[in-house]
DNA sequence: GCGGTATATTTCGGATCCGAAATCAACGAG
DNA sequence: CTCGTTGATTTCGGATCCGAAATATACCGC
């Protein structure tokens, strides 16, 4: 495809770009024969790109059964969180150090950005209507906190973070059914800025402790969303008899 | 091989464990053809065990060309270190709320195991003496840690602070020249003990604090070891020119 | 009808084969 | 002598093929 790359990477970026933007739903068997067709190559690289997702763990591998997308667990989603915050609040420390003030005006752009969607969202009905800007939100979001990252400069920690932030299907299951939230949405945007100032005052410990804070705060608000619409989580596991387990 | 598992999957694993106990040195290029003969298979099971090796990090991948054992900057490194200090730091406060009186049992075991090996270490002479029985020593210091892993309970901490404490060739670097850096073995006893009684005292925050200390620690100790040896570790690329830059 | 066995079908893992990219070697022009 | 060009060799990525494992279907005794 592009130049510089094997269609076993194209097609793994691929792959991984549907399920963590939940249009392949999480239990989903892969079939290698019926992805092969779709993508015009051979079962070949085809397996090669799936041994990547198993290794990144978006996928699991059952030998001779096959391949399915992970399905994640309550538990498994706030450890992610945990860890996330972890990393987070380390390259929001580091980044205090070494913050220029064009960065701080990029920041800065990003925050105003993600807050006017947040806005947005928030004079919005619940329903079709957030859920068509959920998107835009999500990426808001991300643009925000990639800035501190590239700021950091800590590949290692910048990977394993956003590795985190994917393990579960982004936009999809953001838009509740209620106003029940919308303070929280409110209450995002703020930590934003909060997390900007302390950068601003070269405050590393502030900064990083409203990091921490700020992930972990995005767990609750996340899990009371999960509450309520009640189990698009756990994800009745569809012919999961397929593949027995 | 074993009941249940893809000759990828254990070729893979013999591989990883060649890289991180260091037998296999940083840059060393692996070819498909010469592994599938040492291995006895075709080259199929051999690329997806690579695709894997890729996918942790352990291994670069260049589209062909090849791939080559990863060589870990100093930057690196401390990234690595900088990030197990956090989760080590994570597990440590979860585990706090969680231990049991068999727990810290078994944990002041594995620290009495640590400290017996530390001591015998310190009573040998640089050289050979000691590099006999440095693998023991990371062993019995992963062990320690280990504990703490298994009561926290956070298998994706777990799985990710392990990847990091492989991203240097083991026990093959820990043992320096001459006496300088003794004191140090001793302190890192002393950590493990401090860390276990502030988990028998309940004090999450301590203990927390405490371990993170421990693993940078333990980067400053391994930083002044390369210092000493000089060089062993960027690794001077040997055979760099057959995969140019 | 019901449970268990035998057979067919699907799907996977691995081997072999082939074209393409990259490296290496010989060569020749400046 | 150096540098770029051209052809041979190595090594890789991908396609095709085959045997084995797993699942689904058909059959048969009870």
């Amino acid at each position: 495809m592009s130049l510089d790359s094997t269609k076993a990477d194209d097609i793994a970026l691929v792959i991984e770009e549907a399920i963590v933007s939940g249009e392949l739903e999480p239990g989903t068997v892969l079939r290698q024969e019926h992805l092969s067709e779709q993508f015009n190559v051979s079962r070949t690289p085809i397996r090669e790109a799936l041994r990547r997702l198993a290794a990144l763990g978006l996928v699991s591998f059952v030998p001779n059964r096959g391949v399915r997308v992970r399905t994640i667990s309550r538990e498994e989603l706030h450890e992610a969180f945990m860890v996330r915050a972890e990393l987070e609040a380390l390259a929001t420390e580091v980044a205090a150090a070494k913050i220029a003030s064009e960065d701080l005006a990029e920041l800065e752009a990003a925050e105003r950005h993600f807050a006017t969607i947040s806005k947005d969202l928030r004079s919005r009905e619940p329903g079709e209507a957030r859920r068509s800007i959920m998107g835009d939100w999500v990426r808001a979001n991300h643009a925000f906190h990639d800035v501190i990252y590239r700021v950091a400069d800590l590949p290692l920690v910048e990977q394993l973070a956003k590795s985190a932030r994917r393990s579960f299907s982004g936009p999809a299951v953001w838009a509740p059914g209620d106003h029940s939230i919308d303070d929280l949405y409110a209450k995002n945007a703020e930590q934003h800025r909060a997390i900007r100032q302390a950068l601003a005052a070269g405050s590393a410990e502030g900064a990083r402790a409203l990091a921490r804070e700020h992930v972990l705060s995005s767990f609750h608000m996340l899990e009371s969303i999960l509450e309520q619409v009640g189990g698009t989580w756990p994800q009745p596991k569809r012919d999961a008899a397929k593949l027995r387990a």
